[in-house]
DNA sequence: AGGCAGGTGGCCA
DNA sequence: TGGCCACCTGCC
């Protein structure tokens, strides 16, 4: 429950028409839910009083989303405001899932294809890179609702207002002037000084991104590595949702779980638990990891 | 009430 | 290379 949901100083939106993606999305509830909500971006919330609604930003893009009843997924944006087409490339639209999820091994590993089962329709967001970068950069020893308040505060106190208790991520240069202090007040602790450092390098340098997104996966790898705070997973994971580079297979403790404990790497450094699952699961072994993830998570919620 | 959390960097053998 | 520990702090 952070601020924004308290606080109703905020200005109301004047919404849009909901939208259809084209081509259509389909997804049951529990699966968008997994699709916002579930670790790979933490910008989105159920509406108060609104039944099965989500609010989302990224970039200066405020978004809400929802099931139609035979589970087509629907947009809008605020009136005049907005990109429908960045909506779009958001949600992957400019990708042929249903070839990537056939591409998986799914058909010689049985776990996968049940992960793959129990999730329908689950798919990587392409977020903008350097909020995706912030994010997981706040993600270290924390859980997730507490890195969604982290992304909520600093851009509540930092960024754009773009109404109805949202805000947009302030960008590098804002956040380098900021400083670490007031990083600190925003519940960072000592990922602040890893967030003040890194927007310290990259307000400066233009083109960073384009350098990461032009490289090879293993390049854009090191290339995220030289930054403070940067190790291989908040890496792996920036390339996955940020760079569209899937296959970056980030291992965070629940991939570590489901690979020893069903693939059989007990004890194995996550490094080469990333590059077994990169040879094993192939070129959108992030995909995968994903499907892995999700349900690993569902396992340890139901006790 | 206190341990622990979706990691990183630095230091030691 | 491999292992250990400090780093912050709010939530379960």
């Amino acid at each position: 429950m952070g601020v924004a949901q308290t606080c109703f100083c905020f200005f109301r939106v004047n919404w849009g028409a909901w939208q259809v993606f084209s081509p259509p999305l389909y997804l049951g509830n529990d699966v968008l839910g997994e699709l916002l909500d579930g670790g790979q971006s933490f910008r989105w919330n159920q509406v108060d009083g609104e039944f099965a609604v989500w609010q989302g930003v990224f970039g200066r893009n405020l978004v809400q989303l929802r099931l139609a009843g035979d589970g087509e997924v629907e947009f809008r944006l605020p009136s005049g405001r907005g990109s429908d087409s960045e909506v779009q490339k958001y949600f992957g639209q400019d990708q042929d899932w249903e070839k990537l999820i056939d591409a998986l091994p799914w058909r010689s590993d049985l776990h996968l294809h049940e992960c793959m089962e129990r999730f329908p329709g689950l798919r990587i967001l392409r977020q903008p890179f350097g909020e995706t970068l912030f994010s997981f950069l706040c993600s270290s020893a924390k859980q997730i609702v507490q890195i969604k308040q982290c992304c909520l505060e600093v851009a509540q106190r930092f960024g754009e207002d773009l109404g109805s208790g949202s805000y947009a991520w302030p960008g590098w240069s804002v956040l380098a002037d900021v400083g670490e202090r007031a990083l600190r007040d925003c519940k960072l602790g000592y990922r602040a000084r890893y967030v003040s450092g890194v927007a310290r390098v990259l307000s400066d340098d233009d083109d960073f991104e384009t350098r990461v997104l032009e490289s090879s996966f293993k390049h854009a790898k090191n290339l995220l590595m030289e930054l403070p705070g940067v190790g291989a997973k908040v890496a792996d994971c920036v390339l996955l949702f940020g760079a569209g580079k899937l296959e970056a297979f980030p291992v965070d403790t629940w991939v570590t779980k489901v690979m020893s404990r069903v693939y059989g790497l007990a004890g194995w450094k996550a490094e080469s638990i990333a590059l077994f699952g990169t040879a094993h699961f192939g070129s959108a072994a992030g995909l995968a990891q994903q499907f892995l993830f999700a349900d690993e998570r569902r396992l340890s919620k139901k006790g």
